[in-house]
DNA sequence: GACAGCTTACTAACCGGTAAGTAGAGTCAG
DNA sequence: CTGACTCTACTTACCGGTTAGTAAGCTGTC
């Protein structure tokens, strides 16, 4: 018998979903089709009917990873440096808040030498747009004066980049530490925050 | 028939260095009894023999490294804070150096949630350890007047260590990355690395 | 009747782990 | 000095479970 699901991509979106949390929280090695196919209750095979190959979800996951973060970039472009930052910022908060996931580049970066080279691929251009970002955040809150710091942009970028990623998996042993690298991360870039969202390290 | 080996905890001493080989490429999850066994040309069992359970190694290995960190604290303690922080500096270069490797903290911290609990115990005390210790290279430096940095010392810290885990991940996708960051940090602490070892990124 | 979207049923390889046996070196009583 | 015993450090031979992956069949919809 078949039944329900109905809605055409459906059960493809479903796995998608599911393995990216699944690829957050354990890994994509620490992640199998049997977890996916229990949950979505449906047989192995119909996961393999969507990807053929564990490396094919894997590519698909980054992929789609990579066009949501050309569109959330595209969304900030009219943003101040300083609104960009916080909002960048809150991409990793968003991530901790859920289940403690840690960001997709930490995960990729970590698990790197032993992925599928098509994924390596995958994951070294989206890392490079992240970082990019990064970048261009620092450039316009320089070019705004609404950072002010010492050296590169492409340092600074790189920094912003780093720190988030580390902070990010450390906060799954210390919560603090993400709220804390942020407002250094702040007041290293020169940004007086002054009472506003959060509040400084005890 | 027995042979060679003869040296009393040679084998464990084997199995445990490439254990820790494989832990910081491959992952806790990411290395199995067999590959060991394999390389140093014994059964799987003998494994099982000297680490009865897989937990029972990936504890061993930990516990190395804290008393390692140990040893390595102790032994700067008489250097100023920033022969300090390029001596921090260094033990990142030396893993990345060997074959791409990552800091322990990384993959602890990366596969945390999936970590047998005794595992869990100990990473978060050698973690806590790691980033006290960078804490403690912050204060010794503020107080010396060899760095200069704006807030606490609590959070120069957590930033260092932070961001350090992060590059030299990150620094499989780009290897420059680990140098740009230094550079960026030493700049942020007022380091002033006039012509000094290493060349500021282009 | 063609095709998408599954299921059933399977495979080979590998996972961590265990039980039982054994070679060799060391210990000790007579 | 020797035979009996014991201990360490393995080996051989398994176990049940899980891994990714495949082939073939079925069903509802267009």
């Amino acid at each position: 018998m078949k039944m329900e699901s109905a809605v055409k991509g459906e059960t493809r979106k479903k796995i998608l979903d599911l393995a990216e949390a699944l690829l957050l929280s354990h890994g994509y090695h620490g992640f199998s089709y049997q977890q996916i196919s229990k949950v979505l209750g449906v047989r192995n095979a119909a996961i393999h009917y969507h990807f053929p190959h564990k490396t094919d979800l894997g590519v698909a996951l980054i992929q789609r990873y990579r066009r949501r973060f050309a569109r959330f970039t595209d969304s900030q472009q009219l943003l101040s440096g300083r609104e960009q930052l916080e909002r960048y910022f809150e991409l990793s908060e968003t991530y901790f808040a859920k289940d403690r996931q840690i960001c997709p580049s930490g995960v990729l970066s970590t698990e790197f030498p032993r992925l599928p080279e098509i994924m390596q691929a995958e994951a070294s251009a989206f890392i490079d747009e992240m970082r990019s970002w990064a970048v261009l955040i620092a450039l316009k809150g320089r070019a705004e004066a609404t950072m002010t710091y010492a050296g590169e942009a492409e340092a600074i970028g790189a920094v912003l980049f780093s720190t988030l990623q580390g902070a990010l998996q450390l906060a799954r042993i210390d919560e603090n530490i993400l709220v804390t690298v942020k407002n250094q991360i702040r007041a290293m870039l020169g940004i007086n925050m002054a009472g506003l969202h959060e509040k400084a390290d005890k």
